[in-house]
DNA sequence: GGCAATTAGTTTCATTTGAAACTATATTGG
DNA sequence: CCAATATAGTTTCAAATGAAACTAATTGCC
């Protein structure tokens, strides 16, 4: 019966079981609720956020890297770098040996919000993960793992 | 010892694992993923997609009940109405008790469209949970279930 | 050494987005 | 019944976004 087969997948699209739209759903509500912490207490943007994410666990990245590890894009990086800057939360200085790279840094009133910032993200990150097990956490880990792996797989070979 | 406790969690702050940055990641390839097949096949947008995914569902919805169902907000499914409405891929009409209410269906252009993305969307769908022992899969959705639950509450909690 | 091709980063411009204002209809309290 | 309030949906306007063009420095190749 593949007519009947055809019109019942048709008709199986449940948006509620939908792995991708759940995803999105989920994400997009715990990043909302990160962005209220910063967004409102220290008037960080979400591109802000993270460059300083990065450049605080790791200082003198070039913009490039920033991109690679944000997985934001270059204007998008370049554009929150300069907000940052011109509010004297990161620095520029040139590199020694490559003209075009810029070394990026978080100063000292960027650290401060980043030692701020760090850990009230950490807590909002408890508070979902505390609605898991300590065995239910581990199988997430490791799901989530796998996914990445695959979607990184999928973009990927779209792409080529 | 207050103040290297301080420290060390500011600098434990690795994106790799951090929830909220893993899942805005992963949640974003496998929308982009999705998004290529009928942006490119069809010409729709993600929103629209989105519109006529709960309207091959369930038709006569109102914007009001679309927006609820797929997250959107209302600016956003207006619009998504709209741009179907003009390609022919869904119409609206009165509601026979409420002037304010449009109720919207997709047309048979609309649905012969609906018809051909299900099973795509699905598929890939399948492409991702490949990765997965029917074992995870059912951690996974329980996983998720409960996350969403979590953060459904922390977002509402925030905005009360 | 010097010209072509790359790479880092910025700028421009058109599109997308969302908040707030607006129109039109419906409901509620007096 | 009618004024005040609420709701459905659209429009407007300013800000965010991303693709493509651009500038500047570097590398590779002959």
């Amino acid at each position: 019966m593949p007519s009947s087969a055809a019109a019942k997948s048709a008709a199986g699209l449940d948006l509620d079981r939908f792995l991708p739209y759940r995803l999105s759903v989920l994400s997009n509500h715990v990043s909302d609720a990160i962005a209220k912490i910063y967004s409102e207490r220290f008037r960080l943007s979400i591109p802000e956020w993270r460059v300083m994410a990065v450049l605080g666990g790791t200082p003198g990245l070039s913009a490039r890297d920033v991109a690679e590890r944000t997985a934001m894009d270059k204007v998008q990086v370049s554009r929150a770098v300069d907000t940052l800057v011109r509010a004297g939360r990161a620095a520029r200085s040139a590199d020694a040996e490559d003209g075009r790279i810029q070394r990026l840094a978080l100063t000292a009133k960027g650290r401060a919000i980043y030692d701020e910032v760090v850990p009230l993200a950490l807590h909002l990150e408890e508070v979902f993960l505390s609605a898991l097990s300590p065995a239910e956490r581990r199988q997430l880990d490791a799901l989530l793992a796998k996914l990445a792996r695959r979607a990184h797989l999928l973009v990927v070979a779209e792409t080529a």
